[in-house]
DNA sequence: TTTGTATATCGTAATATTGCAATATAAAAA
DNA sequence: TTTTTATATTGCAATATTACGATATACAAA
């Protein structure tokens, strides 16, 4: 085999898994800093921050964009990308529900 | 090449990545879901929660325990699997930050 | 000690990801 | 139209992940 066995999940850790697996390469972790870190909404200069080929950020990019964690919108030549906060909001209360749960368990 | 650069990036957005990608598996995800959902920490039980083999839970028990999102206490032959609440409450922070950095931003 | 129970590790096949050179696309500028 | 600029896609090699049968380990019970 090799492949995961997703048909055999709910919907909704499909869903989460496939939004974390989105943040699981420190080049897109990067991307995501360097988009909180600019004041404006920023464009393909990523390729001059970041070390790798303008290919791989681009992928990077749709890897990002494929789960909304970031929305581009074309600005002339350029694309503007930023962070979309809905997203954020999604996975923060993924872990609040996790906190919530977490009150009065044992191991600690 | 195929491996990722994580020289090229810092700790902390590869400690991030690390911990993401501990996460981005369905089974994963519904092995923190079922860890939550018993009332008291549960053990190796979760095979048959799961339609994975054993040395297949086994390893995805390891890959989060290896990023300690979750402990693992022997109990006579079993071993008791808990949610390390530390970890959950790093994330938490990490997705904070982002969050007060949303604010005034553009692109909404 | 032998047996059973719980979990981990090894080996390996199938599949997915990563990175980049080369190339394509698409819109603005000349 | 031609050129430039910005980004995406293709193709492919290197590497990582996933899944599981077989086997090992480790401890408890008989």
């Amino acid at each position: 085999m090799g492949a995961s066995k997703s048909e055999s999940f709910s919907n909704e850790q499909n869903v989460m898994a496939t939004i974390f697996k989105a943040l699981s390469h420190p080049a897109r972790i990067a991307i995501v800093d360097y988009l909180l870190k600019v004041d404006t909404c920023i464009c393909g200069d990523i390729v001059n921050e970041l070390p790798l080929a303008q290919p791989t950020i681009s992928q990077h990019l749709a890897a990002l964009k494929n789960v909304s964690i970031i929305k581009g919108t074309i600005e002339g030549t350029a694309i503007c990308y930023c962070i979309n906060s809905e997203v954020i909001g999604k996975i923060e209360s993924y872990f609040a529900v996790i906190r919530h749960r977490l009150v009065n368990k044992c191991c600690e």
